[in-house]
RNA sequence: GCCCCCGUAGCUCAGUGGAUAGAGCAACGGUUUCCUAAACCGCAGGUCGCAGGUUCGAGUCCUGCCGGGGGCGCCA
């Protein structure tokens, strides 16, 4: 797989500028291409070099002698107020303030912050959320839509053709039970009760009839066949079930804020007219085999219980497809079709293996050439307080809508506790903001493969690494617009010498440098663990400077990194898909 | 049995092969005639699950164990 770069260097951030200017002069001093200097930030200065290290052993001369040597190529000298050989050989740099100031200036004349738009734009199709017709969206769905809706949002900020794909369970076995049931109710019961959100209801009182009548499972087993077959009447009834779905999916979409709409549906039922032609193609290129009347492939390195090879399943001894015969269409569809240059699966980490296999199949097929990439970004579960799966008293999945309404519900108590000086509407407004920007954050925060606990109480407080303390950064920085009367466009300029502001514009210009991590490892939590230290950057340097009362030059000054950081908080946040209110 | 993921402070979590492993909660002690105290500062708190190995250097890479979770043929 070689895929170019999917984000540029930031040409505001020092410590890549210094990487790629010693990049150059290392190789060069190596006699070979692409050795990195190993910038990283230090706490022992702005940034230490740990290059030098590396090399000497490689080039055979002292550690300390070679970071001599890069001192010596005056390469940092208009960069850096100080250098110095440190340790066994590290080079630790401090960032002259006139260069702090310069790329500031860059940073806050554009929207973008110093984000580069990639060279070459990728097609990326991103398939998350993918709830099932007919069922309930539960806390399960929350992980996939909100990490999807993240990676949606990151990649098309760095210019990338993003194409959101969101493959609702609308095909299946349990169709005909459905369609059965709906006809028993009547189409107006059946849309009353799942326009009000009662999906679960419905589901399982269709369950419980297939479970103990023969009669309503033999029509439930006959409706299947119906609507396999294409039967004109059956896909009116399908249909009418799947938007009744897919109403209520976009009610929960608003409600969470993502940007999901009935055009990036793409459920299984799409794929259904191509499997024959998948089927055709496994068998062409010589890849089928039989085991056990089911037509397989068997893709090396995967085996079962017994240490046998292990197959991926593509037709049934019956005959039927299966998901990996779904899922291999799709995979044939979104690189032929969409032209994916990179294709995510925002999928629970249990699907790991068929994954692998999917993926793996679609190689030996030709279907996935080295210039395209298919990425599983894998979640864990969604904990309770006891580490178990979160749960609802009763023992079932928790309703995602309830959830939500429970999360604005806390956020207004506290809003209305907080800030009784709000309009009705307002605080309406930002409790919606900071109940939902914290669920979505808590989800977001922390390493996606991880499981994490749900917890009400940390995840609304206003301190600690929340949603609700970087939108109280945010608001608190408009405040200080309001309260010194001045406009937060006009262009300021920088005049960086205390060390609170010297450390609060190396924070703002490695932003850039932050989202490129966190999208280069499809992992919005690097972003947030980001956003988190520049909030904490910002109050200290907010205890130690004085803004409003400070004198007209460093007033000036300060009232521009208070409106970077600002501008920085409302764009990583709105990265993640959650809003910044301007008071709260 | 085989495979995958996870294991870092009392709790929740960061940590790109680099220096004395960092935050936040909670605890303790401070800071409000002062721009939003919804905040800040200080003080504590660690056999990075265990044992080997690679390396100038390992929480990070490799191997083997231990503990927790998940997957392993015709559901999706």
């Amino acid at each position: 797989m070689s895929s170019p770069p999917l984000a540029v260097a930031s040409l505001t951030d020092p410590l890549e500028l210094v990487a790629a200017r010693l990049s150059g002069w290392l190789s060069a001093r190596a006699g070979r291409d692409g050795v990195d200097p190993v910038v990283r930030p230090s706490d022992h200065a702005d940034a230490q070099v740990n290059g030098a290290l590396g090399l000497a052993k490689e080039l055979g001369c002292a550690p300390r002698e070679l970071a001599q040597e890069i001192i010596a190529s005056g390469l940092l000298d208009d960069l850096c107020a100080e250098v110095e050989v440190a340790g066994p050989g590290f080079l630790n740099l401090t960032f002259a303030n006139d260069v702090l100031n310069g790329l500031l200036t860059a940073v806050a004349g554009s929207e973008r912050l110093g984000v580069e738009q990639s060279a070459s734009p990728q097609t990326v199709v991103i398939d998350y959320s993918a709830p099932n017709v007919a069922k309930e969206m539960h806390v399960g769905h929350l992980r996939s839509t909100v990490i999807g809706d993240a990676l949606v949002r990151m990649y098309e900020s760095l210019g990338h053709r993003v194409i959101r794909e969101n493959h609702i369970g609308d095909w299946g076995r349990p169709f005909g039970m459905l369609i059965e049931h709906l006809l028993d109710l009547g189409e107006d019961v059946a849309a009353a009760g799942l326009g009000q959100g009662d999906l679960d209801g419905f589901y399982k009182q269709a369950n419980a009839k297939f479970a103990d009548d023969e009669e309503f499972q033999r029509r439930s087993r006959d409706r299947v066949v119906l609507l396999q077959s294409g039967d004109p009447d059956t896909h009116v009834l399908w249909n009418r079930l799947v938007a009744m779905s897919t109403d209520y999916f976009n009610e929960v979409y608003s409600k969470l804020g993502v940007l999901l709409t009935n055009d990036d549906l793409m459920g299984e039922s799409q794929y259904q007219p191509l499997m024959a032609g998948t089927i055709e193609r496994l068998s062409q290129a010589g890849l089928m085999q039989e085991s056990d009347g089911a037509s397989v492939v068997f893709p090396p390195g995967f085996t079962n219980r017994d240490g046998d090879p292990l197959p991926l399943i593509v037709q049934a001894k019956t005959g039927g497809f299966n998901y990996a015969t779904s899922d291999l269409s799709c995979v044939i569809d979104r690189v032929e079709r969409l032209g994916a240059n990179l294709m995510l699966y925002v999928i629970g980490a249990p699907q790991q293996q068929h994954l692998e296999m999917v993926f793996a199949v679609a190689r030996m097929a030709g279907w996935l050439p080295d210039n395209v990439a298919a990425v599983h970004v894998a979640f864990g579960n969604v904990l309770g307080e006891d580490r178990k799966m979160l749960r609802s008293r009763s023992g079932d999945s928790v309703k995602l809508v309830e959830l939500l309404d429970e999360a604005v519900e806390r956020a207004s108590a506290a809003v209305n506790e907080k800030n009784p000086d709000l309009s009705t509407d307002e605080r309406a407004a930002v409790a919606r903001m900071i109940g939902i920007g914290a669920v979505k954050y808590a989800d977001l925060s922390t390493d996606r493969v991880r499981d994490y606990v749900f917890d009400w109480n940390r995840m609304l407080a206003f301190d600690g690494n929340t949603a609700p303390y970087l939108q109280y950064a945010h608001a608190r920085i408009c405040s200080i617009f309001r309260r010194a009367e001045e406009d937060r466009s006009v262009d300021r300029r920088f005049a960086v010498t205390e060390t609170a502001e010297h450390d609060l514009a190396l924070k703002l210009l490695a932003y850039p440098s932050a989202v490129a991590d966190a999208l280069t490892s499809n992992s919005p939590h690097k972003l947030c663990t980001y956003l988190f230290e520049l909030a904490q950057q910002f109050t200290s340097f907010y205890e130690h400077c004085p803004v409003v009362r400070a004198e007209d030059a460093i007033r000036e000054a300060r009232l521009g990194l208070c409106n970077v950081t600002a501008q920085t908080l409302a764009a990583g946040l709105a990265l993640l898909g959650i809003d910044a209110p301007e008071r709260m």
